[in-house]
This record gives C-alpha cells, structure tokens and sequence, in this order.
DNA sequence: GTCTATATAGGGATAGAC
DNA sequence: GTCTATCCCTATATAGAC
C-alpha cells in the first residue's frame, strides 16, 4: 500500500501560516525592540511592513528600497516606521531571522515522525518546496539578500543553509545503511539536491509560465534523485 | 575508445580568456561610449575598472556599491571614471552585455562539432561549469544583478538564459530521438540541470571549502543526468 | 502612537583647471 | 586624459508637535 503523496494544500491548511500570524510571533520574540506597546496595534502594521519590505525588496533588491519607498507602499509616514524599527537593516534581521527558524521548526517537525529513509527523502523534498512556495517572498529574499547582511547575521545564513543540507545528507545515509540506496557520495548529493529544492523558489516565475506546478516539480525531483541514489 | 573527458586546464589554454582581452573587445564593441581615444590607455583602465566592480559589487552588491568606493579601489578620481562609463548604470550594461555574448558564443563554438548527443551533453555541460569557473565573477554579477536591470535589459538576461537551457534541451531531445534516453520531459529535464550548473558559481566558496574542484562537480552531476536520462 | 519637519550625511554627476 | 572642487538630490534617522 503506497501512501498518497503530500499536496499543496493539506499541507498550507495543516501548516497555517500567515503573514500576520509571522507577524505576531516576530512581535513577541522581539518585544524589546518595538516602541509599540499595543500587540493589536503592533501586529497589524508590523504585517503590513514586512509584506511592503518583502514587496519591493525582491523587485529592487533591499538597498535599493528606500524608507521613502516603504512608506509609500505601507501607508505609514517615515517617523511612524521607526516605531518598529531601530534602524533599515534591522529589517533584514528580523525578516531572515524568522524565516530561518520556522523553516528549520517546520522541517524538524514534519520529517521526525517517519522512519523509512525512501519516504522520509520525499516527504522532506515535498515539505521544503511546499513550504518555499508558501513563503516564497520570504525564501526569495533570504537568498538575495544573505551577502548583505553583517557578519554576524551572514554567517547564521550561512548555519541555516548547513542544516538544511546536513538534514539531506543524513537521510540519504540512512538509505545507505538500509541497502535501500547504492554508495554514492552522500554529501556532494545533498547539495544538488539543495540546488534543485533553491531553484523552484528563485526561477517562480518561469516555472508559472510553463504551467509547472510545486506538486509536479516536486515529483520530477524526486524522481531524478532517486534514479540517481538507487541501485542500477 | 573512450576520450580523454576535457580538463579545466586545457580549456582554459585554448580559450585564452583575459580581464584585458574581455577589457579590449568591450572597448571596441562599444567605441562611441567611451570619451578615451588611446586604445591602450583605456584598456588598461577599463580593466581595472571591471576587476574593481565585480569584486566590489560581488562582496555587497551592485546598489550598494558607491562610485566613491569604486573611485578608491580602482586608484582612479571620481572624474576620471565618468570617461568610462556614462552613468553607474552603464557598468551593469555593460558588464552583463559582454558576458553574456562571451557565453552564448563559446558554447555554441564548442558544442557545435560534436555528433553524438550523450558525448555533446557531457561536453556541453564541462564547458559551462569551465567557464563559469573562468568567468566565475561575470556569472555571480549577472546572475544577481540581472533583476536591477532596466526592462529592456532584464528581457535580454532572460532571453539569454532561455538560450542556455534551449541548448540543454535540444540535446537532450537529440538523444531521445536516437534512442539513447528515455523518453522524460527534455524542458524540466534542461531547466533541472540549468539549476546545477548555476549552483557551482553561486555557491563557490561552499565547494571551495570541501575540496571540490569543478572537475569532480562536473563529474557528479553528469552522472546525476545520465542516471535520470538513460533507460533503466 | 503617529505625524510633519528637519538635521546630517552620502549619493551620482558635472565643470573647469591642469 | 585625469584631476579637484562642487552642485544638487535623495538617503537614513531624529525631534518634537499632536
């Protein structure tokens, strides 16, 4: 009996997320930083801001969005943003920040639970480019604009994308172990399939004018690793 | 008989590509921008220029990168640049015009002689990640930059990567025809493999600091296409 | 909590001396 | 052919009114 495979929809209505739900924990997390006592008040313009920043950063690149620029598109007056942030590159801080972490919880969590290496490998293919399609804007921009960032935060990129890759690795190793994939360099494998998972989110718009869904890249990318990690 | 597959050396020999030679044809293809009349004094300085933006712009982006800074590095005066370029913007042009023409013609020259499709597509694929290790500052720029493009140049980067991945294809379809893969989607084919080639430059450092050289890269993911290719 | 008005710095670009 | 000096604009950030 073969499980159906994870689609696009159970899993962004399991999921649940939403911009102002992201913007609600990011105002929690980082209560200190906010002038904004009213967490009402606060999660609604905080939303409103990162899905402006989101907006115009991926079209013109972060540094060249002006505040002038993002207080246009969110309504709010230059004086009024400085209310939520301490500075432009907090922006980028908090915006990586989270997207890191959720990225990282949402993984663990949903590859945990499943034993067989096989189906654990297509389950976190699945899950990854599911969830970069629903956060797409977020992925987009962590991947543009991680060299911007200070050292510090440059290198927490640089971690996060290490996980990933870790987490790739170590299941295809389990294959191994379980005979259940042939001896090939588990490393340099994780990483082409990193760059394939990277693509759908950074090429989204040529793959919308082929009619090439996330369910259908999904599948063709499981299909060449496997062909590729099986035995002849 | 099998060949001997092509080595980055050798490629890099018969190419004979140089940041003075790259300096030299975009001065004569674009003679009536630069206000310079000696040929040898501005190819020494338009080579000097380019090296200095594309280290710049690659470490922090194009944007962020002032003139000032661009002034400082090159050793040359703020004024002195404006003989060169007639606004900051004509560097992006410029840069990007010649890369991708320097591209389009080196993979058209090399993978026109070859008859055997499965030989062309190894091939095709060693020259491009060649290449891009040669060029690899060019490709990281135009990769990044292209999306601060004007429109009529972000059509020409697009065009230019449509381009790319048409030659994948076509081998790719060559090949089926000639029985020598299955019959597979040959665009999701070429666009997957596109994703791969883009990863070496973009993630170079990654490779760098695990010994892998572009020779093995290239390597894996020839085997990594051929096993998805190729008849079970 | 949000606005307008403004301080201050740095950006691209040019004029004109040499 | 290259430099210095400078124009003018837009950037980030803040002060203080409401």
């Amino acid at each position: 009996m073969t499980q159906e495979p994870l689609s696009l929809n159970v899993f962004r209505r399991e999921l649940g997320l939403s911009m102002q739900g992201l913007a609600r924990q990011m105002y929690r997390d980082n209560a200190a930083r906010f002038k904004v006592q009213k967490e009402g008040v606060a999660v609604r313009n905080l939303s409103n801001i990162l899905d402006a920043t989101l907006t115009l950063a991926n079209r013109k690149g972060f540094s060249a969005m002006s505040l002038r620029d993002l207080s246009e598109k969110t309504g709010m007056s230059l004086g009024g943003l400085y209310a939520y942030i301490g500075s432009k590159d907090d922006l980028v801080e908090l915006i990586q920040g989270l997207g890191i972490e959720t990225t990282e919880r949402v993984m663990q969590e949903q590859t945990a639970g499943i034993a067989d290496p096989v189906e654990r490998l297509r389950h976190a293919i699945r899950v990854h480019l599911f969830l970069s399609e629903i956060l797409r804007a977020w992925f987009y921009f962590s991947y543009m604009e991680a060299r911007h960032l200070g050292a510090q935060q440059k290198q927490r990129a640089v971690a996060a994308e290490l996980h990933t890759e870790t987490l790739y690795r170590e299941i295809i190793e389990a294959g191994q172990r379980a005979g259940q994939y042939r001896e090939t360099d588990p490393l340099m494998a994780a990483a082409m399939l990193k760059a394939l998972l990277q693509d759908w989110y950074v090429k989204r718009n040529k793959f919308r004018d082929r009619n090439v869904d996330v369910e259908q890249y999904a599948e063709s990318v499981i299909e060449l690793m496997e062909s590729y990690l099986k035995d002849e």
